[in-house]
DNA sequence: TTTGCCTATTGGTCGGACCAAACGGGGAGG
DNA sequence: CCTCCCCGTTTGGTCCGACCAATAGGCAAA
């Protein structure tokens, strides 16, 4: 712990000045130049500590601009890609169909009893045995992946969703889908489950296609509006300033 | 591409020279001052590409003493399960089976003459156009992912690949398959290639399902035989030691 | 042979300097 | 009054030369 090199220490000290909310992310660090003078270190110093920080994708630093923080989220899910909401679901419609269709005639009795449960929980109004909604999605269709036993499935399908949980973060879109569709939701997932239950893996992957196919048209149904609301806002806002700008004159 | 840092380069310099095999993991590179008059720029420079490298892990920086290769290969697969050829193979046959059906109706005509090219780089004797035939192998597939315009799908693709560079690594069985069906191959990567041509979804991915399936016939076949020589090793192993156990009573 | 010192080597740090590109403000032109 | 361009300032990128402290390996002494 105790590495005697300054630009360790310096390394650390803008951590501590992120973390602390001085500096958030998107924002700009002060030059080279003034953290030496502040750090008391010389330039050089400072430098190493911010090409290491850029190294682990803390930061981006742009020649002539400056050093800007990074969103820490993008490290938690570091190698990830930027996938759109709509690629994203996409690829789970495929993947997830097939590994449905894959886990359905070797699926075990007590997996199909979690995955009734985990239904239950999602339609708890907020949380049922300690289970946020959000969770209980993840772990059926994680408790699906496992029950094809096969390891690259499941870390493909914890990738997607990984994915996804960042994607949230970023795109509105995403959220309000969540609230959208909570009773077809349940439906779908029952599907599916019938269709474990029996064995029967071409009703598996068509049901799994039809929930995330249904996902999809909340999707577009909702950046349509989110489009509109969006143009509306602009309207009123050039409006505003129209006013304004008449006000002034 | 185009980034004019020098540091940067020199970071690539680095790596170059490490992958090619002149500074295996565990052994330490040139001095710092020696590097710098190699690579024709100033110590600063070999410095913070030094400091870059610890930073992703890939170099230990001992003061004093030098700047050692840490075993690159924890690097190129962190986060990468570990997964067994057939479980692999098997999710590729899925995978890759539905990405070829959605990519089937928008390839593009320069994607498919990739493709083309990319089938003649493999059945080449060794190298064709600075294609080892893996790399081909490898590109045939990417390209069939890139045309589904699916940044999600790619990554998976992407990961999949991965995974099975790290489990040649350690399963002797993935070699053995290479040789096994080179003719074989090259029709199964045309028959995907046809159906792709005309647009075919169904096609598509059912030639590529063939194409895997086939591949995990030749993985048991070839895992058949290695058990069985390693069966008769360890008896031949066995009776010699009980022979050397009676000589010495 | 073992012990201990001595010095060349090596990474770590510093200050100062210059460059190119981006940024920002102010002036010229509409 | 608004727009566009120009130029000085700011900022990261790079280099030089220097010094320090710790290490490691050879060499001499016990």
């Amino acid at each position: 712990m105790s590495d005697n090199r300054i630009y360790h220490r310096v390394v650390n000290q803008i951590i501590e000045l992120i973390d602390s909310g001085a500096f958030p992310p998107g924002s700009r660090l002060p030059a080279e130049r003034d953290l030496a003078e502040k750090f008391g270190v010389s330039r050089v110093s400072v430098r190493e500590a911010a090409i290491a920080l850029q190294a682990q994708g803390r930061l981006e630093i742009r020649p002539s601009s400056g050093a800007y923080v990074l969103d820490g989220s993008h490290l938690l899910g570091r190698g990830l890609p930027k996938a759109g909401p709509f690629e994203l679901t996409e690829a789970r419609a495929l993947f997830e169909a097939e590994a449905a269709a894959l886990a359905a005639p070797m699926i075990s009795e007590p997996d199909l009893e979690r995955l009734d449960s985990y239904i239950h929980a999602m339609i708890g109004p907020s949380e049922v045995g300690g289970l946020t909604s959000e969770e209980a999605d993840r772990l059926f269709h994680l408790t699906i992946a496992q029950a094809t036993n096969n390891s690259a499935i499941i870390y493909t399908i914890e990738s997607l969703w990984k994915m996804r949980t960042e994607a949230a973060k970023l795109q509105a879109v995403y959220r309000d889908v969540c609230d959208i569709g909570v009773e077809a939701r349940e439906q779908e997932h029952r599907n599916i489950l019938d269709a474990l239950r029996a064995r029967d893996s071409d009703r598996a992957r068509s049901a799994m296609r039809a929930h995330f196919t249904r996902i999809i048209e909340s999707l577009l149904k909702a950046s349509e509006e989110r489009a509109f609301l969006d143009a509306k806002r602009k309207a009123a806002e050039s409006r505003s300033r129209y006013l304004m700008a008449s006000q002034l004159s």
